[in-house]
RNA sequence: GGCACUGUGGCGGAGUGGUUACGCAGCGGUCUGCAAAACCGCGUACACCGGUUCAAUUCCGGUCGGUGCCUCCA
């Protein structure tokens, strides 16, 4: 199984730390508002690479963060907390906010079939854990205090620059954002805030004898020491987080252990649409609601995705995701065909699709070898189903008695000439969305959406 | 400005130093009571300019364009 590690930026043949099991954690999502399709991207991507682990037999032990607490706003750069700013734009506390929009990301999760991580970490409750955190940093030499927090001093790691190949020099003069001029270098960061006298902030805790909350990356390292214990085998976010976030996150791991965090690195380009970023102020924001809303199932969109590659510069169009949905009902045809044969064949075609997989994750590939077998069996398609979870054969059912007796009925007209009533039979089947083709060895039935 | 990613036919999108995937849409045919499906066939794409090579879409150099990050973001 071949994978492009970012850290290396080469294409490497994977080997995982232990042959038991496979350490992974994934970038979970900050739950203060509906995520847009662009956010599900990622995690489509990443079910293909789980799904694709454990079809090469390898056991894997996943954790996904859910970060509720701590970060700032990007409009206006007021220093105000995306979750405050929700709870106070639909009246409700933080901690509501957060459950509401957590249980949203998970029914969309579900909804594309996606595989749950083996555990589902929530930032709040690894407070305790990150406290200890900087403590550690405190202790190792890596932190200084000022007025509004605890930061990192970048330059006492030698190698922050390396991860995502940093130009430090030049982030300083091309940085958009002034420096507090308490940091000692511009690329340290906070790894803990402390709340001013006055200052409005529902989450706090105590930590050094005043309130204060975790800084905005301390909880990936705190989550993989507590639940995985470094290093693990794959680390997996978008490609914006290479900078920063995945840059500081091996800093802080580096400070408390001394560890590197991660083997490999995996991460996802953005997707465009209609050639434009995701942005509201383009008002290009689509959600799994809204494509719901113009007839396409979630895994339309899953299979739209996986048409694709992770690391490619993806155009989304509507035009685009209708040759998926009806890509995936030839699918679902195809699959509808093999059940009206007498009997089942077994194909090996497992092996086929998954060398495929094996080569950095080549969906694409495997679909046009999907497209390109004229004869998959039954088994073929649960194995199908088993690499991508696009619920292809749990959409496909046999017809009703009743409907199998019209299309016999019709036969029997047809053998007649009675033209009138056999196109009347098409029709009344028509209506519950399935067809009836004639072929030289009898009638098949479709679906027709 | 810096660091990355990216540029393939109407749309989407793999891949390869020489035989030009795949899907959707389109067109033609076989078949059919009519259809449809299925099957067969068609469109000769790889931003531009150089270089290497017997041969480049594929390698190298340059140019131009798109996107991301550098402030939270998948």
């Amino acid at each position: 199984m071949k994978l492009y590690n970012t850290a290396t930026k080469k294409l490497e043949t994977f080997k995982p730390i232990s042959d038991e099991i496979v350490k992974i954690y994934t970038c979970g999502p900050t739950v203060y508002s509906s995520p847009h399709i662009g956010n599900f991207a990622s995690y489509i991507y990443w079910d293909l690479l789980i799904r694709t682990l454990i079809a090469n037999g390898y056991k894997v032990n996943r954790v996904m963060n859910m970060t509720d607490v701590g970060h700032l706003t990007s409009d206006g750069d007021d220093g105000e907390d995306k979750l405050e700013k929700g709870a106070r734009k639909e009246n409700k506390t933080v901690w509501e906010v957060a459950d509401y929009y957590i249980k949203e990301f998970m029914d969309s999760f579900h909804a594309l079939n996606l595989l749950e991580p083996e555990k589902i970490c929530r930032a709040t409750d690894y407070v305790n854990e990150d406290m200890v955190a900087v403590d550690m940093m405190t202790k190792n030499g890596f932190t200084y205090e000022t007025t509004d927090g605890i930061y990192y001093d970048t330059s006492k790691f030698t190698n922050y620059a390396k991860f995502a190949n940093l130009d430090l020099e030049n982030i300083k003069a091309g940085a958009r954002v002034e420096f507090s001029s308490e940091k000692r270098n511009p690329s340290d960061f906070a790894v803990w805030k402390f709340i001013q006298p006055g200052e409005n902030h529902a989450m706090r805790w105590d930590y050094l004898g005043r309130p204060g909350y975790p800084g905005w990356h301390l909880e990936c390292s705190t989550i993989i020491n507590t639940e995985l214990g470094e290093p693990i085998d794959i680390h997996t976010g978008g490609i914006d987080h290479i900078p920063v976030h995945h840059t500081n996150e091996i800093a802080q791991t580096y400070a408390i252990s001394g560890k590197p965090l991660a083997n490999y690195w995996l991460h996802c380009n953005f997707i465009n649409i209609d050639g434009q970023r995701i942005a509201k102020s383009t008002g290009n924001i689509y959600t799994l609601a809204d494509l719901a809303e113009k007839g396409f199932s979630p895994l339309d969109y899953k299979l739209w995705v996986l048409q694709g590659h992770f690391q490619g510069d993806r155009n989304f169009t509507f035009e685009g995701l209708e040759a998926a949905k009806n890509r995936r009902l030839g699918w679902k045809n195809r699959i509808a065909l093999e059940l009206q044969k007498p009997q089942e064949t077994d194909g090996r075609f497992h092996e086929q699709i998954l060398e495929a997989l094996n080569n950095n994750l080549n969906s694409a590939e495997a679909f046009a070898l999907i497209d390109n077998t004229a004869e998959l069996s039954l088994g073929d398609w649960r194995d199908i189903d088993s690499l991508f979870g696009l619920n292809l054969i749990d959409e496909v059912q046999d017809i009703p008695k009743e409907d199998k007796k019209l299309i016999a009925e019709r036969e029997t007209a047809r053998k007649n000439k009675d033209w009138g009533t056999s196109d009347l039979i098409r029709s009344k089947l028509e209506e519950k969305g399935i067809t009836v083709k004639d072929t030289a060895d009898g009638p098949i039935w479709q679906y027709l959406k």
